[in-house]
RNA sequence: GCGCCUGUAGCUCAGUGGAUAGAGCAUCAGCCUCCGGAGCUGAGGGCCACAGGUUCAAAUCCUGUCAGGCGCACCA
């Protein structure tokens, strides 16, 4: 919680403990004070409804509440300007001006640091994200994967989690063995012999090119070995090619993982047995037709489901089951899957998985990620994964840049479709999201390029007489400051990022305002004008004749660090860059 | 047929049970002798899909209906 708020809260809830004392309420139980910012400027810096939610319980009207728990605030004078009460039973309370100007220094005295919270108090988290198979290039649902899971794992991190990140490589069954497949198929007809391409096999362009990276490694020495061995070998070399470029798309994403968890590790060491030996002998296993079943209906799941084939192969559940059981062996307090919207079905399964360990079923929080429509001249870009053309995550990250990409994956909730507009996220303008808050950046930082030259200091919060700050468009800036901490709670509890990516366009759009309507350094040169000929212009008048003290200046200035500052911390959350210059 | 998600301004979407529902884009009307115009100001635009219910209070919670998306494999 943030500086004003926190004090707020106090208040209140020094005065309902007054109130009971006295006998004037009861208060049973305890209610939670709610904070909000109110939508009108009449109406306050902050309201609570906390009135009308205890009215009931206390036989009185909200009013009468509001009342009572007025005339209780009354000897906090450090903390309300004001408090009145609104017809229901809100009240509506101004911050003394003082109190705000606090968080300036608050900001200024955390730095990097301002805006973290304890939230997680320590506990241990694991993020899984990405995780798509390596049997080719990431795609653009895969750039929003990564976009958002990176975020959260920054968010949860400032929220005071112990926050570890895995990259789940599905490198074991069916799909692996059709890469082979299609592999060593392009590899025969590079060698001019007659192949069936694999029905459901991997048909881009890029398997292609591996062929060619086996040809180029091995020549023409798979020809001579039985399919199933060359197929084999295809599939190798494919896999660890796949994973190698993932890896650097990736890195150029900037994104980077803790850990790297490998399905075929855990087929290969018997763990998936005996992590379902462990379910069958708690009686959580049957046999059916042939089949072998997980009851995953004893714990909320639709129906059971299959974990070993008739044929005795294990299904992909089985290798989940013991991936998730691994997780939890790991001891993570909190286990956090970022999937495609498509696997949905999938969250009954996985949460009957967690409650068969004897977890609750909290522990896992699955965050989905819809699909991401591509548009181009305001056209959608078709794509089909089974011809093998889709838009890969490098070729947006080559058209737009990361920190575009990334803003615009984290425009919308995740669980939402998203359309990205790649001729906007291209723009250089106003329209575009991303330079509209880079660019708030960026010119805070030109401001202070400029103070050096003119040598103007830019001084400590103690050191600039900060009460000058009065102006209605320099308080909403820094109470738009002291929310931020609030945003980031909530964001953090509520697996949200999106809400970063609207709280730093409003701020840089409050930036925007106040740097066009007011001065920050006085006019180097002041020309009169011969003649007024802005007299009729309005507000531009103001603007012109806006005389800056250099005390104003002062305080002006280390009110525009803390912006930048906010700016800044909010953008690194979300993994963006906060340029100097653009 | 069953399940999950979504229906909010022309478009794309915010909106933690609270007051007269917001933003960006688009449209229209304006603004550069000035620290970065990659910016700013203003206007119009709404039966929050529909119908019930719970509540002092519903876009928000519950039920139903309609519409869209996605799942419903001994695929991954």
């Amino acid at each position: 919680m943030d500086l004003v708020r926190d004090k707020v809260a106090g208040a209140l809830h020094d005065a309902l403990q007054q109130a009971k004392q006295k006998g004037l309420l009861t208060i049973e139980p305890f209610p939670i004070v709610s904070l909000d910012l109110p939508k009108r400027p009449e109406w306050g810096d902050l309201a609570t409804t906390v009135a009308m939610t205890l009215a009931s319980a206390e036989k009185r009207s909200p009013h009468d509440v509001a009342q009572i728990i007025l005339d209780n605030l009354s000897s906090h004078t450090a903390v309300f300007d004001r408090v009145e009460i609104a017809r229901p039973g809100f009240l509506n309370m101004t911050i003394k001006r003082n109190l705000w100007l606090e968080v300036l220094s608050e900001i200024a005295a955390q730095g990097q640091a301002y805006g973290r919270c304890d939230l997680g108090q320590g506990r241990r988290v694991l993020v899984e994200f990405v995780s798509a198979n390596p049997t080719g290039p990431l795609h653009v649902g895969h750039g929003r994967g990564a976009a958002v899971g990176q975020a959260l794992s920054n968010l949860l991190r400032a929220a005071g989690y112990d926050v570890v990140t895995e990259y789940y490589v599905n490198d074991a069954g069916r799909q692996m063995k059709l890469l082979g497949a299609s592999v060593y198929a392009r590899y025969l007809e590079r060698h001019g012999r007659p192949v069936t391409f694999p029905e459901d096999g991997y048909r881009g362009s890029y398997i292609v090119q591996v062929a060619d990276l086996v040809q180029e490694r091995l020549g023409p020495v798979l020809l001579d070995l039985p399919a199933e061995q060359a197929e084999e070998r295809c599939r190798e070399m494919a896999a660890e090619h796949m994973l190698e470029l993932i890896r650097q798309d990736l890195a150029r994403f900037g994104v980077a993982f803790d850990s790297w968890f490998s399905e075929a590790s855990l087929v290969n060491t018997g763990l998936v047995e005996r992590v379902l030996d462990e379910l069958r002998t708690r009686g959580l296993l049957f046999e059916e037709e042939g089949a072998l079943w997980f009851r995953s209906s004893a714990f909320g799941d639709d129906k059971d489901r299959v974990v070993r084939k008739r044929e005795g192969e294990w299904t992909y559940l089985a290798s989940d089951i013991a991936y998730h059981r691994d997780k939890l062996m790991r001891r993570y307090d909190l286990l956090v899957d970022v999937w495609g919207a498509d696997h949905h079905g999938y969250i009954g399964r996985m949460e009957a998985t967690v409650q068969a360990y004897g977890h609750p079923k909290e522990r896992l929080r699955v965050v989905l990620v819809q699909m991401v429509n591509l548009l181009r001249g305001g056209k959608k870009v078709e794509m089909s994964k089974r011809a093998g053309e889709f838009i890969t995550m490098r070729e947006v990250m080559d058209e737009v840049g990361a920190d575009a990409a990334k803003f615009f994956f984290l425009m919308r909730r995740s669980d939402s479709h998203l359309d990205f507009d790649l001729d906007l996220a291209k723009q250089q303008s106003a329209e575009n999201p991303v330079y509209y808050v880079q660019y708030a950046h960026a010119r805070l930082s030109s401001v202070f390029r400029i103070a050096e030259e003119r040598g103007i200091p830019v001084p400590q919060p103690h050191e600039a007489n900060l009460d000058l700050l009065r102006d209605p468009d320099e308080l909403s800036l820094i109470r738009k400051l002291s929310d931020y901490p609030s945003v980031v709670q909530g964001s953090a509890a509520a697996l949200e990022p999106h809400r970063i990516t609207f709280y730093l366009q409003e701020l840089a759009g409050l930036l925007h305002t106040f740097y066009y309507k007011h001065r920050i350094m006085p006019v180097v040169v002041e020309d009169e004008p011969s003649e007024d000929r802005f007299a009729t212009a309005g507000e531009r008048v103001i603007k012109q004749r806006e005389s800056v003290t250099p005390e104003l200046t002062a305080a002006r200035l280390v009110m525009m660090q803390q912006v930048q500052q906010v700016i800044k911390n909010g953008l690194s959350l979300l993994g963006i860059s906060a340029p100097d210059r653009m």
